[in-house]
Formats: C-alpha cells, structure tokens, sequence
DNA sequence: GGTACGTGAACCTCGAGGGC
DNA sequence: GCCCTCGAGGTTCACGTACC
C-alpha cells in the first residue's frame, strides 16, 4: 500500500454528495482500512491509551462539531481554522460561497487526516511527545469569567402592546375562510381564524424595535419577541399577489417627482441642483 | 426545590468585495 | 470567472434567574 494518500482517490472529493454522506463514507471507508472507525479515532485520549478507543461520541459531552474541531486541533498541531459551522442543507443547495467554505474544510481536514495516517515529513515522536508534555502542562485553558446575566420578567401590559402591535392589520391579515386551533399549557383548545402575516418575523421585530425608541419604551429581547411571533400562530405571506400594483405605484411616484423637479427648474431652480444623473438612472432601470 | 421563561450567544447561511 | 475572506441577517439554543 502506497503511504501516501491521494486526493482523488478520497470519497471526499466527490464534491456532489452531502457532507453527511462524506462523513458516512469517510468512516466505513476507515473502517475498511484498519479495522477500526474514524469515529473512536476522534476521542479524547487518542494519543494516550489506546484501550479508550472503543468509546462512542454519544458518550462525549461536546457536540459532534466540538469534538470533531478538537480532535481536527489536535491532530494539526493547532494549525487547523475551527469549523464553523455544520451544513444542514445538501451541498447542491447551498449558495455558492458556503459551498466553497465546506469543501475548502473538507479539503484541509482530509489532509491533516492523510498527514496522520501517513506521515511524510516533519512529524516525529520527539515533537509528540512535547505536544503530549504541553497539553499536560497548560491544561484545558482558562474559563473567562461569564457576566452576570440579570432577567427581568415582562409586564403583562408590555406582552399585550407587542401583540397588539404584530397584530396590526397591516402585518397581519385575517383569512376568510378556514380556522386553526390554538393549544393552550393550560391543555385548553382555542379555535382562531386563519391568518397570514405581510411580514417576517425579523422585519416586525425591527418595526417594533423602532416604534418603542420612538415612544422610548424599552422592548424584550429580539429572542423573546421571536417566542412571541411564532407563538401567535400564523402563515407567512409568500404570494407575490399585488407586486405590479407596487411597482406601479412606484413608476407613478417618480413621474410626480420628475414634474416637480422639471416645474422648479422653469420656476427659475438653479440647473446644477437638480438631480437628473439619479431621475437617468430610475430611467434605465424602469426600461429593463 | 422545581419550573417557567428572559437573555446573550451561537448557529447557519448568504452576499459583497477583493485577489488571482 | 473562480476562489476566498469577512461580516451581517435571521433564527434557535442553552443557560441561569426569578417566581411559585
């Protein structure tokens, strides 16, 4: 067996399969090879008894990610970037930057693997053994020391002025047919109309956010009035019913403003204040 | 002491902008 | 045109406080 390890010949570069589908392919592939999984090859004490090796990462504390970055740490000898993040989505539909985000990861890990498995430079038992004499030594890192974190409960009054506001006919617009049921803590049953939100649940939040500094009242937490929204129970509007009466209202609206201006320049306006460079871009963009 | 819930932080994704 | 980095948007999670 050749003690080098090239990329093409890697499930992994198969840049068309999930990630999941890397990891499932990475570890039975490993499995093959040495009779063992890449998954017990990942545990905490890889490098100091091999007897711990039949642990599972179900029994770890960390999350998958956690200890996949700290085994990725361990194994590069610090030089590894963290992961992120973990993709949900299959990598088919991921936007392109994040795509090349998981395969430029996925690329790094794969060597920093390969260089494990078959060291060809650099690596000896000398610089092991100081990493092993180094992570006794410094341990796992000093905790920082959590702020003190204060919680304030909400005012019935201030939970009812949030609903009243996302409940504004404008945000929110009741269906006239069909119903949906409510299910209470208490385990009672409300029968609600259905209704369908114009807004997400981000743009609201703002939307309230800046309707309390204006009335300097102080709002929840952005978290909070998340739990709120998806509490009220609702359909997102995604229908773009009603879109060309909004791009016609809006083509009207900069006529008006070319009259106005056109107006003010035979009333004697100054032809260097007027703006015709931003009305000849609307121009262009209102032919394309 | 148990639990409900408010909070900050983390997560996941995307888009802009720049280098090659 | 491809690749990469960075930062922000939108959402969810887990911790820890306050109340019963």
């Amino acid at each position: 067996m050749s003690r080098s390890l090239r990329w093409m010949d890697h499930p992994l570069h198969d840049l068309s399969k999930s990630t999941k589908e890397w990891q499932r392919e990475l570890t039975s592939s490993k499995a093959e090879r040495s009779g063992t999984s890449l998954t017990s090859m990942f545990q905490p004490d890889m490098f100091s008894s091999q007897t711990t090796v039949a642990s599972n990462w179900s029994k770890d504390e960390r999350s998958q990610k956690d200890t996949f970055n700290w085994a990725m740490e361990v194994m590069s000898h610090g030089q590894y970037s963290p992961l992120k993040s973990q993709a949900s989505l299959n990598l088919e539909d991921l936007q392109h930057s994040t795509k090349m985000y998981y395969i430029r990861q996925a690329r790094l890990t794969f060597e920093i693997v390969c260089e494990s498995i078959a060291p060809s430079q650099g690596l000896t038992i000398y610089k092991i053994d100081a990493a092993r004499k180094y992570a006794s030594t410094h341990g796992p890192g000093q905790y920082v020391s959590p702020p003190k974190i204060t919680h304030l409960r909400l005012s019935k009054q201030k939970i009812h002025y949030f609903i009243e506001f996302i409940s504004a006919p404008c945000y929110l617009q009741v269906v006239g047919f069909g119903s949906r049921h409510l299910k209470l803590s208490s385990g009672l049953a409300v029968k609600v109309p259905k209704a369908i939100r114009t807004m997400i649940a981000s743009r609201l939040i703002t939307a309230y956010n800046n309707c309390c500094k204006d009335n300097s009242i102080l709002p929840p937490c952005r978290a909070t009035q998340y739990k709120t929204i998806k509490a009220c129970a609702a359909s997102q509007l995604k229908s773009l019913h009603g879109l060309d009466n909004y791009i016609s209202d809006g083509m009207e609206s900069i006529d008006t403003l070319k009259k106005v201006v056109s107006n003010l320049g035979t009333k004697g306006l100054q032809t260097s204040k007027v703006p015709y460079s931003k009305f000849r871009h609307l121009e262009i963009t209102s032919e394309e």
